[in-house]
DNA sequence: CCTGTTCTGAAAAAAATTTTCCACATTGGC
DNA sequence: GCCAATGTGGAAAATTTTTTTCAGAACAGG
């Protein structure tokens, strides 16, 4: 029986490792068009989602309704219950907090942010920079600084799944002069740079360049200086309303970078993976996925 | 017929002075709590207000509809528009690359990601939230996993900024008992977990829970089994057309909890930033800034 | 008080929706 | 590469919903 208090998207998130490949497709369109993907017949929902009515029907029942009327009758009741509390007005996109709340202030900010990033790169640069990052015929070397260390890491995590010879330099530069002694001609650096630029990754650039290091960089709006010997630069959107930048276009541009070069890395990649997700069975470190 | 531009709310009004004293009762029903009201069958509706069927059915005839399910489904398309109305603005930003290129798919699944993570995020459990991890009396904990590690590292670096008595668990669990000795009473866990989900972070948050401490989690859209143990937890969409997931929207909903964080404390911050300007100029590790 | 009009809802008929059953397809293990 | 187990959708059966019909109630005006 359907707890009172659970919600149906609750509901959902908690069978969702129950459910089947066709029941989580209903389950996701339902999620992203809530409530509304669920408020039709069930036949009409299942056309919308592709799926046949069966499959609905076996799904609503795993969430512990009785039949598929007594799951519509639920989503109507949240529905109800949504408008009649707080006030209705939840006309933007964002929660149902009031306007002035920080989450929607944020949300608009980063949007504006993403957007601006995104009409800013050029797209022949991008993928000549992922042409690079997947050149497994030399290494690649990632950095970055003080606070973009951690998207320096990311970075690594990601590219190294993907593909051989890459390697994170740590933070403390003192162990930079090490690695630039393993730099050879048509290797790639890859950097991140953000304000407040940070002198020893423009020292650490030149000395990679002059040994014919390829510098792939990412940096904010007002571009590090590094971008003036840089092979390509990006610059991303950062600004928010607050005392330090916000870093989700970087990341987002960052993943762009990662999907194309995978892409371009596809046929040795593959392989690359599944030996991956072999070696981690193995040591037992992971559970068996709950998504797809 | 119904005209195309006209909402139900619309045509009612226009109809007002055609209706009966048993139809009437439903219309105001149905403008009272929309479109609740009218999206149950017409049995229930019926039943709800206190008229028979036949009178729903014509009323709704009277409006311009051939039946009740095509009323219903008028009502259902209103709902529809609304949610994901103002946001359907993507308009045509992106870069010069044409449709089909990488970027631009990407972008798309960004978006959207972001716009769904958005409009789930419960406003008050953000803002409890948010006070957990300013609260200084007790000690904040971060941990993350395999990839999520790097946002875990992310989140300390800002969160060390703007309060005290931080503390990043390394990677490697092997020394997480070390962490939990130190875990008192009314300290807070922040932690990251997305698919695949660890089993020895889902070990932590219980051992940690049972110390008393408060969890808060941020967790992807099928949520981490450590949701059910969890004070506050967080879905993001993370889903784009990859092997892998993105954290772009992980990373903001991170951001605005840390702008709120910071917000919150700001009294005690302000002065904590001012110092930590203070240490950096002295150790000369950055440049002035390039930016404002 | 009667009559004609309008309105209303019970009940039957018609039209759907939902559920059940079963065969086919797909997947994962050996 | 085969077999078992599981997932999926077509189609019929069961159920519910919607519509229609129609008889009686309410009301206004004479």
């Amino acid at each position: 029986m359907t707890q009172p208090s659970s919600t149906v998207r609750e509901l959902i998130r908690q069978h969702y490792s129950d459910l089947t490949q066709s029941e989580r497709k209903f389950a996701n369109a339902l999620l992203e068009n809530y409530p509304a993907a669920g408020l039709a017949s069930i036949t009409i929902v299942a056309g919308q989602t592709g799926v046949s009515t069966p499959t609905i029907a076996r799904m609503v029942q795993k969430l512990g309704f009785k039949g598929f009327p007594q799951f519509h009758k639920a989503l109507l009741k949240e529905l109800q219950a949504k408008v009649s509390g707080p006030t209705e007005r939840r006309a933007n996109w964002a929660t149902e907090a009031p306007e002035s709340h920080l989450l929607n202030r944020f949300a608009k900010a980063v949007t504006q942010n993403l957007q601006t990033t995104f009409s800013n790169v050029p797209s022949e640069a991008f993928d000549a920079a992922a042409h690079l990052l997947a050149d497994t015929d030399h290494t690649l070397f990632i950095v970055g600084g003080r606070i973009t260390h951690a998207l320096a890491d990311y970075a690594f995590t990601h590219l190294q799944a993907v593909r051989p010879r890459v390697i994170h330099l740590t933070s403390s530069s003192a162990t930079w002069p090490h690695y630039l002694l393993d730099m050879e001609k048509g290797d790639t650096l890859l950097m991140f740079d953000i304000r407040r630029y940070e002198s020893n990754l423009l020292r650490l650039a030149e000395l990679a360049r002059e040994r014919g290091v390829e510098v792939v960089l990412i940096t904010d709006q007002w571009s590090s200086p590094v971008a003036e010997i840089a092979t390509h630069s990006f610059n991303c959107w950062v600004e928010i309303p607050s005392a330090w930048d916000s870093n989700v276009s970087t990341l987002m541009l960052l993943e762009a970078l990662i999907s194309a070069t995978q892409e371009e890395a596809w046929p040795n990649t593959k392989d690359r993976y599944e030996r991956l997700d072999r070696l981690f069975e193995q040591t037992r470190l992971f559970r068996k996925p709950g998504g797809q």
